[in-house]
DNA sequence: CGGGCTGTTGATCAGCCTCAATTCGAGTGG
DNA sequence: CCACTCGAATTGAGGCTGATCAACAGCCCG
């Protein structure tokens, strides 16, 4: 995709264009942690592991970029999507803190990542990786867990993307994004109304309005349109069958 | 997931129970093979590699079930999939002739696997892919090679499934089935059209409308309602944007 | 020739989208 | 400190796509 391939897997800036082309939000989250990322880090292998600054809505890189490097959340949201050629876009899944993003097996990204909110992310290089997991045996054991569990979240995805309603699928989406969530009390969603209807192949209209239907029917509150008390947990989940 | 679950993966006895808790198909498919398969059971190392035969509609394991062997297609086609409660189903994908499935990190199968057509199957013990991954380098390279091949594949499936609308769905359908084909002179469907439906995230009307549609916007032809003809390819893929 | 299943076709309905206007909230500058 | 501005979010009205309900046709098999 074209646009802001100058980003940080291409050339050395690591000053990403403006992405924004159209947005919208959700929570589909990556559940990993690779410990061998930490390990190599702190043993010093790959010593590309350098932290990048991002404001919101940067590109880190495109789809059809070069693969060379993969990341890890250290502060902030990223978003991983797909546009189509007239705009329409869906997002594929929500990095929180902890979790890797942008690991390939082909030479290209396959998806676009893009920043929520100021993030900081750190780049490590595939190549050592790939190293690392040649000698060692718990290593490519872990990245074969980490991309059968990607798999198994994008499973889930699309369900939810292809049965399920309206209500059921903010519903899902607020249960996830609660289960990532430090207290249970209030969730804070660091993503706008558009990424939530891009995540949920819905628009904003009907998240918005799905919102106010819940807050109607006391499972949720408001506060402020990015704070989301959950009155009623037990009755969101059961909305998920 | 109940009803079936003395299927294979549990017992020994090889005959599941009549799986059709609601029937719809389309083509999602594994596009990998996994070589290793081949090799280690050349080599003798799984032992179990038994042959299984099955009718259409049977379940060759269902979600929960645990996960001790996994699959591969020898003749016919397989499906995976979901069920909600209320009994919508989600078809994850199309399992083809030397496609692998069944593979799974956790201690239960994620999805359920049911028969489309008469198949043969050869069933794996999954330590033993596991032990021969732990020895050899390249297996395990394949293995997570598999993973991520499957995961993009999931991930196509989202966008279609989130922001395409029903003649872009059918049509794209259509094109990667064709791409399994082995002429591109006529496709034969192997499912029905509910199977379709229910991978595509639509209804079985609206699937048979679509395919009258296409045919009269001469992009294909019904031969009979399992055989279509695709009159223009092209015209298909550039639905897909 | 008569079931029973699969697929097609028709008519109606509803959920979600689209377009549009308004409100809300945060940041800016007077 | 308050008016102003701009983007995000909400709300309303109406339309369209695809779902639902229903009838019918085609086929396979007995």
């Amino acid at each position: 995709m074209g646009k802001a391939n100058t980003a940080i897997a291409a050339s050395g800036g690591y000053q990403a264009a403006e992405a924004a082309r159209r947005h919208r939000i959700a929570v589909g989250v990556e559940i990993q942690n690779l410990s061998f990322v930490r390990e190599g880090y702190q043993r010093g292998l790959p010593a590309v592991g350098s932290t990048l600054n991002f404001t919101e809505n940067q590109e880190i890189y495109g789809e059809g970029d070069e693969a060379v490097l993969f990341f890890k959340v250290s502060i902030g949201v990223v978003r991983t999507c797909t546009y189509l050629s007239d705009g329409r876009r869906q997002i594929d899944a929500f990095y929180l803190p902890g979790n890797v993003f942008g690991l390939e097996v082909g030479a290209e990204h396959s998806l676009s990542a893009e920043t929520v909110c100021n993030s900081t992310i750190i780049s490590y290089r595939r190549r050592d990786l790939e190293m690392l997991a040649a000698n060692n045996e718990g290593a490519s054991r872990q990245l074969f867990s980490y991309a059968m569990q990607s798999l198994a979240r994008a499973q889930q995805h699309a369900v939810v993307l292809g049965r399920r309603c309206a209500v059921e699928k903010v519903a899902a989406f607020l249960t996830d994004w609660a289960a990532y969530s430090p207290q249970s009390e209030i969730l804070t969603l660091e993503m706008p109304r558009q990424d939530i209807a891009d995540y949920l192949g819905l628009t904003i209209e009907t998240v918005s309005r799905t919102f106010a239907h819940l807050e109607g029917k006391a499972l949720i509150e408001l506060p402020t349109a990015r704070q989301i008390r959950l009155k009623d947990p037990e009755g969101l989940r059961h909305l998920n069958s």
